[in-house]
DNA sequence: CTTATGTTGGAACGATCGGTTCAAGATTGT
DNA sequence: ACAATCTTGAACCGATCGTTCCAACATAAG
């Protein structure tokens, strides 16, 4: 006996990305995402179960990629931290050969006619970005470079939006040069006393 | 003879343009806008082509009020008055019968995936409203209120931007207060010193 | 009333959708 | 070689899609 899958699951869902990420769930056929992913329907459904499992594991995996990014950034101060975050994502989206916007945004934007898994990783995923930003705020107070009475909830959701923005802005004529500049603007946004 | 089409645009094209509100250009059925418009299929056809022809329209009329709400705001500064701008639509978004986000951010968001009259008009919107910012931004340095070396057009990105999180964020968990308390943080980032 | 136009509902079109099934071929361990 | 499993392609299902067409009805001007 041999009992081994013999496609690469990262492969596979790498290509389904692709079409999701372009496409969105509804308008993802599944001949679109079989062709991306250079496998068959038979093959699709036995992994997947169905085309909202193919989703919920494709997003799920995005998610994961893009939160284990943001968590990868440091720098010397906090503000300095996330504003490395921000511009990170801008280089890193735009000149890709990747689909442009961001797979998580647009399955926010269609999150009221997702089904219920996908809603819940979509809603999942935003969560988890801002309390990536939240937790980077707070230790900022806890270390005395943001005075303690500083409006945590707020900055992390106006931080959450700036990141938003530098996924959606270039499909609408944004340049790489014009969202750098963005960035120092939000970055006033810091409270600049202590 | 008698000439006269005997319904009324303006309360068809609101009945379709709850439909493409909520579920975009795609996911929008004919069977979805007809239930919705009080009209009969062809009656729809006759009057606006095919789905295309009534996504334009419809989207024409939103982009229209948008633009005028954007342009009735009036403060003493024009730093009040994107301030009042983005507020405005804070409350108006908040607690209304309408669908939650914004028709224009959903259709830039599947705006690979629109057909071209779509695209053009979802374009123009967001075009017209970051010239609106840019224009009060420029009556700003005009004015003195703002100093001339400032970026007027990463200012005009960055509150597009702002704009649109205020759209979108309520649809994965923001509440009005979050939202209000998020407009102070990112007027922050209007320069402080002439 | 007659005539012209607006409107309707339903039937029908071909196309595509997500999902299922199955037999044939490819692969791998023993 | 054998046997077990994976994979494939294609056929097929019922449902829905956007669109067209047409006979029946409503309306209003002459």
């Amino acid at each position: 006996m041999s009992g081994k899958q013999q496609f690469d699951d990262a492969v596979v869902i790498n290509g389904a990305m692709n079409v999701f990420w372009q496409k969105g769930f509804a308008a993802a056929s599944i001949d679109d995402l079989t062709a991306a992913m250079g496998l068959s329907r038979s093959s699709l459904y036995k992994r997947f179960g169905d085309k909202e499992g193919l989703f919920h594991e494709v997003l799920a995996t995005y998610n994961s990629r893009v939160l284990h990014r943001m968590g990868l950034v440091k720098a010397e101060t906090r503000r300095q931290e996330i504003e490395a975050l921000l511009l990170d994502f801008v280089t890193n989206t735009h000149g890709s050969q990747k689909p442009s916007g961001c797979m998580l945004v647009r399955a926010c934007a269609e999150i009221t006619e997702l089904p219920p898994r996908g809603k819940a990783v979509a809603l999942d995923g935003t969560e988890r970005q801002r309390a990536i930003l939240r937790g980077i705020l707070n230790a900022a107070v806890a270390n005395g470079e943001l005075r303690s009475s500083a409006d945590v909830e707020a900055l992390a959701w106006h931080f959450l939006g700036v990141l938003q923005a530098i996924m959606n802005l270039p499909q609408i004529g944004a340049t790489a040069s014009d969202l750098r500049r963005m960035v120092v603007s939000a970055m006033l946004a810091w409270p600049q006393a202590i």
